[in-house]
DNA sequence: ATGGCTGGTAGAACCAGA
């Protein structure tokens, strides 16, 4: 039975409702994870959701920032959580599917400005997030698919400029290395590269602050869906709606949709 | 020309994003 199963970083899903009705409407995956929900559990805009048959919702919300959700038209269960930063933020939410299938979204931490754990304690942060997903990553023996704001572009086609974004947090070597570790802790397959190979190049994030993202283009490939050896197997296909960043009220991230016959 | 923008929250000459 195919399924589709899409990822976005909304940043704030109340104020960006609209966009995700549409992209809902449009595309219609079977399950949509949510990185930047920006709004504790109570306040999740419910409604929208239910009217368009996204009856099973599992929530890992908190004030003001970061925060996750799954929204999904199959039940889902194993409502799960992992604190990779030890330190409270909403950053994970998992579920198994009815297929038997693990699920698993994640919002890697930014990082701050300066690529230097001793001097910015958030890019420390950042690495020691990632190394946790890695000890966690190696003792995995059941298919999986982890998706989400991994706010690291691995490789040189993954930005505008590899030379310009060297000593820019998210494409420092020592980011990279650190995903690439993980990476090779399930031998996960990158379904972006899979279906999109180097050298192409492919962004999912462009930043506010271009007057026209498109002429400029000086994107970045941040958001990742990476599917266990077997799970990915069985992908069939694989999108890449970048025309979402021309929406309405847009977030600076676009959704990715990835089908699989399970 | 990578910070020029953005949302949330407070009521800031704020914080965080990346």
């Amino acid at each position: 039975m195919p399924v589709s199963i899409a990822s976005w970083n909304i940043n704030s899903v109340r104020f960006r409702l609209d966009i995700v009705e549409r992209f809902l409407t449009e595309h219609a995956p079977d399950i949509l994870c949510l990185q930047e929900t920006k709004v504790i559990n109570p306040d999740f805009p419910h409604p929208m959701f239910e009217r368009l048959g996204y009856y099973h919702r599992l929530l890992n919300g908190q004030r003001m920032h970061h925060g996750v959700a799954i929204v999904s038209r199959l039940p889902l269960t194993e409502d799960r959580r992992h604190d990779w930063q030890d330190n409270g933020e909403a950053r994970h939410i998992g579920a198994r599917l009815p297929n038997g299938l693990l699920l698993e979204n994640v919002y890697v931490p930014a990082g701050g400005d300066i690529p230097d754990p001793v001097i910015n304690p958030k890019f420390g942060q950042k690495l020691a997030f990632v190394e946790r997903m890695t000890r966690w990553s190696e003792a995995l023996r059941e298919p999986t698919l982890i998706v989400g704001d991994f706010n690291i572009a691995p490789l040189e086609c993954d930005v505008w400029s590899h030379k310009a974004l060297l000593d820019v947090v998210s494409h420092t070597p020592i980011e990279v290395e650190a995903l690439s570790r993980l990476q090779a802790s399930h031998a996960w397959v990158d379904l972006g590269r899979h279906f999109i190979p180097p050298p192409q190049p492919l962004y999912t994030w462009w930043s506010y602050r271009a007057q026209d993202w498109r002429a400029s283009n000086r994107g970045r490939r941040l958001d990742h869906l990476w599917a266990s050896p077997e799970a990915a197997r069985a992908a069939t296909g694989f999108t890449v709606l970048e025309d979402a960043r021309s929406w309405g009220k847009p977030s600076d991230h676009i959704p990715q949709i990835v089908t699989l016959d399970l």
